[in-house]
RNA sequence: GGGCCGGUAGCUCAGCCGGUUAGAGCGCACGCCUGAUAAGCGUGAGGUCGGAAGUUCGAGUCUUCCUCGGCCCA
């Protein structure tokens, strides 16, 4: 048997002192977080997070509500993990962080679904009590409330799902009640009206999303205007407009042109002569028409020959009145049509001039607005039925569209009674047929129109009127964004939005609870008020629609005298209300909230109305700072659809891979922007969570039967363990700091770099011989275990609020102190010592390791060669000619740090072979093999090794004792 | 079409007030170790910084335009 046999035979593994853990390599996360959520649930960890927490400083993130209906998407998922960082961050740095989630439970959508789902019981919505309808809406909301809350929980949102809010409650739509009638008593609200798309055969406003476009075949006309008073060169001209809805002529009170278009004069000299009918254009007509468009009407109006007499400046149109052309009609038309500028007016198609009803169309009723005219003057032509009201003089009665048996959809009387008069007093220059895209109802899929009705708003004023807009733009500027340009953005939505169009003609949701006075002027009266809050607090929002007028009106009012109104509020009122009802009424929060985080999209929704609710109301923002997060995009950027094909959700991600692998990834993203999501994305988040969960695991091991007694005062430490301690200081601060500002990459990075350079790769690597191979009771080896005690305090503490599930696992594993009812979730971040910081000692540390690089790449040469294989098998004499690196690194066992056998430091110049590496210019590296015979039991070659005991002197030390 | 935002290695991100050969982590390739082992350590290959023009002695960094993408509007 030769001397290698020999030292085989001898095996000292058991005199090590080996790590050792029971924390597993492999998380098993899909299955152990819903252990650990058990857990926190038996021991209340929310109660216990309060208690413990309760004389502090309180720190308020209020949740926006998500919509009560379907499951979890990733933006969902997005949003609350962000949020529950925030929290999990704020309790953990000092602050009493409550967290109420909420939901927005009234509105259309659910409407829909309700609807549905009776219609699958063969009733109309119509055929089912609005009482017995909202009591379905109520309990659907509540289901997706009660699928929901478990979702969320699933991914480790904490918070206090035992008593959430939600905007259906009695409580909350009573005081959504109580703040609009602020609103009102405070004069903001009146009644105006606007076009709205309505449904002729449904007989109902309806939302943008319930329209649907499809091809329509419309007849189309030409109709000439002329000047009441003609400016000077155009005597006897006329204007042409051309519009797919002549039914909306009796409408017209207005026609636009375009600033920038350039007009003519057109004067027709000779019409066709070649048809079997006579054009109704005729020579000697003068039109003025924008000349990019001249060409078509040339040709629609069968225009053999005609001239352009001369520019018609848009300077010479502004200010002009035309007459309406059925002025004369029916009594009806005598008014003054103006023309109007308007930017939306192009050269596309028509003839420049675009006819303008402010009832039946968007643009025109904003163009009318724009131009300060009187919602007074715009009439109501059409009723709900789509039929001619008596404001159309002449053709009362008269349907837009057929609404009723096989021909619903068809045009009705209107369109062909309205050519024909217009025909008949000559205003015709042509006609035509057009098929286009034209909004269509969704459910009766029958062809839809704009309608004037008389609807709620609250004044938003002009800028420099003090109003609820100069309210808002102080409030803005008064709140801090993150990020910044937030702040810029919804600045500008504020300038630009017009009034809150705040009622709603449907039926789940919130009443606009007032009476309206013979002069159009909501009622206010505290008394009354009282008496439909109370009601409302008792009932519910059923108890406004189902309770007389009379008992709301009491004594002073004759109920003859008020009408009741049956609108509800615009659902943005309800969540703009929630800091109300729950950020303000709550006893365990405060007002105003510290923070609200939602997606971008949010500057128009939630942050806006709830901050305009809050001016009206309070005169400031909700809210001291605004978060906003992108949206959720697939690998390649596109957004995730169910067409694309390319939805993720997060249950899967939850199901494959567990709650903190999703966390990491909303952790370790940019959320100022969108964030991509797919296989190879969460792959990097596996990786990244695996590398740190086996750093954890080694502290684990390493840190096997450790006792406080085991720690090693400041002053005695080695350097090595007095540099740990210093970038613990560092990391901690840059955690911290990152934590503040809602970094969480920059934390999240941070934290990873650090416990995978200078942990795994360095400090652990480095202490290995020391922890396996020294006393138990060394100083050395006390002083490591004692640093690797402080950072694992520190690491684990630093990650929960990230990955609260696999913080609060290892956190159990090295406390089981702490196993009946102990969290890392109760305990706050370190403090950490400012004597550990030491720039100086960091500065040589930063040498020392730029030296160790060059060594290791010097070490892989070797290796490359087949000279050695393990670097214990070597010994490096590094040349240094700084003398501040010799400084740096003597007084250090450098073959410790290098992990060789042997290690030297010399001055003297390197020969040329010696390894370099360009960014360490100053040193130069050779390495030899280690002379001598290998360690038995730590496997350093050294000279002192004999055998028959093949054991260095340290380890024959350890072993003899 | 308008407002706002963004496009730096395969992925996720750094890159301060413009200043030497643009960095990190992960992944990948190769190697070592086998006493963190479905782990650990090391070495290496990857980028004309979305494109173009301009300002400047000098631009990833400033300006303009274009392009692609996102959110909100029209």
């Amino acid at each position: 048997m030769s001397d290698d046999a020999a030292n085989k035979a001898r095996d000292y593994r058991d005199t090590l002192f080996l790590p050792q853990t029971d924390f597993p390599m492999r998380a098993g996360l899909p299955k152990k977080e819903p252990q650990i959520l058990e857990r926190w649930a038996e021991m209340n960890l929310y109660r216990r997070l309060r208690e413990e927490a309760k004389d502090r400083k309180p720190f308020v993130l209020h949740d926006g509500p998500p919509y009560a209906n379907g499951h979890l998407h990733m933006g969902h998922a997005l949003n609350k993990v962000l949020k529950d960082i925030v929290v999990r961050s704020r309790q953990m740095g000092g602050f009493d962080a409550n967290y109420v989630p909420g939901w927005d439970c009234h509105g259309l959508p659910i409407e829909w679904k309700v609807e549905e789902a009776f219609r699958g019981q063969g009733r109309k919505k119509a055929d089912v009590p609005p009482s017995e309808f909202r009591t379905a809406c109520r309990e659907y909301a509540q289901k997706w409330v009660g699928i929901q809350s478990d979702e969320f929980r699933r991914l480790g949102i904490e918070g206090d799902w035992d008593d959430p809010y939600t905007t259906m409650a009695y409580d909350a739509e009573a005081t959504i009640c109580a703040e609009f009638m602020k609103f009102a008593a405070s004069g903001q609200v009146y009644r105006g009206s606007k076009p709205v798309m309505w449904s002729p055969v449904e007989q109902t406003a309806l939302a943008e999303a319930e329209i649907e476009y499809h091809e329509h075949t419309s007849t189309t006309i030409w109709v000439r205007f002329g000047f009441r008073e003609a400016p000077k060169g155009l005597e006897g001209a006329e204007v042409v407009i051309w519009t797919t809805t002549p039914w909306t002529i009796p409408g017209n009170r207005a026609v636009c042109y375009g600033p920038g278009l350039s007009y003519g004069l057109y004067e027709i000299q000779e019409v066709r002569g070649d048809l079997d009918f006579d054009p109704w254009t005729k020579p000697g007509q003068r039109l003025v028409l924008a000349d990019a468009l001249a060409d078509e009407v040339k040709a629609a109006g069968f225009v053999e020959r005609w001239r352009r007499v001369e520019d018609v400046p848009t300077a010479k149109l502004k200010g002009a009145v035309l007459d309406h052309p059925l002025k004369g009609f029916a009594g009806g038309y005598e008014f003054a049509v103006p023309l109007l500028s308007g930017d939306h007016v192009t050269d596309d198609a028509g003839t420049g001039f675009v006819h303008t009803a402010p009832s039946h169309g968007q643009e025109d009723y904003f163009v009318w607005i724009e131009h300060g005219l009187s919602l007074e003057n715009v009439p109501y032509t059409v009723d709900e039925t789509g039929a001619y009201t008596d404001e159309a003089p002449g053709f009362t009665g008269e349907r837009v569209f057929v609404t009723e048996g096989k021909k619903t959809g068809r045009d009705g009387g209107a369109n062909k009674a309205v050519v024909a008069e217009l025909l008949k007093r000559d205003a015709l220059l042509a006609r035509g047929r057009l098929a286009h895209s034209y909004p269509h109802s969704w459910r009766s899929k029958a062809p839809v129109l704009y309608r004037n009705t008389p609807q709620w708003f609250i004044r938003m004023g002009r800028v420099g009127d003090g109003g609820l807009r100069d309210k808002a733009l102080k409030a803005i500027s008064e709140t801090a964004f993150y990020p910044a340009s937030g702040q810029n953005r919804i600045r500008t939505m504020v300038e630009g939005r017009p009034d809150w169009l705040v009622s709603r003609q449907r039926a789940w949701g919130v009443p606009i609870t007032l009476f309206v006075g013979k002069d159009g002027e909501p009622l206010v009266d505290e008394a009354v008020n009282r008496r439909i809050l109370k009601a409302i607090r008792e009932r519910g929002a059923d108890a406004w629609f189902d309770t007389d007028k009379s008992v709301f009106l009491g004594d002073a009012h004759d109920p003859a005298d008020y009408e009741k109104v049956e609108d509800i509020l615009d659902v943005w009122f309800d969540s703009g209300s929630t800091h109300a009802f729950v950020v303000e009424n709550r006893k365990d929060l405060t007002w105003p909230a510290d923070l609200y985080l939602e997606g971008s999209d949010q500057h128009r929704g939630w942050f806006q109305s709830s901050l305009l609710e809050a001016c009206g109301t309070r005169g400031r923002a909700p809210y001291e700072a605004v978060l906003t997060h992108g949206f959720v995009l697939d690998p390649q950027g596109r957004k995730m659809s169910k067409s694309l094909g390319n939805v993720l959700l997060p249950e899967e991600i939850t199901r494959k891979y567990g709650a903190d692998i999703l966390r990491i990834w909303a952790a370790s993203a940019d959320y100022s922007e969108d964030m991509r999501i797919g296989d190879e994305i969460i792959g990097s988040a596996v990786d990244a969570y695996r590398k740190l969960r086996n750093t954890l695991r080694y502290l684990l091991a390493a840190l096997d039967g450790y006792d406080a007694g085991e720690a090693v005062p400041y002053g005695e430490l080695p350097d090595l363990e007095a540099y740990v301690l210093h970038r613990l200081n560092a990391v901690d601060a840059e955690v911290r700091a990152a934590y503040e500002a809602y970094d969480f990459k920059a934390a999240w990075r941070a934290l990873t770099e650090f416990a995978s350079q200078d942990l795994s790769a360095f400090h652990f690597d480095v202490r290995k011989d020391t922890l396996y191979c020294d006393a138990p009771a060394s100083k050395e080896r006390r002083a490591a275990r004692f640093v690797m005690h402080e950072t694992f305090e520190r690491l684990v503490r630093w990650l929960a609020p990230i990955c609260p599930f696999t913080a609060e696992e290892a956190f159990l594993v090295r406390h089981p102190e702490e196993a009946e009812s102990g969290s890392v979730h109760l305990q706050l971040f370190l403090d950490t010592d400012e004597n550990w910081r030491d720039d100086a000692l960091a500065a040589r540390w930063s040498r020392i390791r730029a030296v160790r690089r060059v060594v290791t790449g010097a070490l892989e040469v070797e290796r490359r060669e087949k000279r050695i294989g393990a670097s214990l098998e070597a010994a490096v004499l590094v040349h240094a000619s700084d003398p501040e690196t010799r400084k740096a690194l003597a007084k250090h066992d450098l073959a410790e740090l290098f992990i060789t056998s042997g290690a030297a430091v010399t001055e003297g110049t390197a020969p040329a072979e010696a390894f370099r590496l360009s960014e360490v210019p100053d040193v130069a590296v050779e390495v030899r093999k280690a002379p001598g015979r290998k360690c038995a039991r730590c496997w350093k070659v050294l000279e002192e090794v004999r055998p028959p005991e093949e054991l260095c002197a340290r380890c024959h030390e350890v072993v003899e004792a």
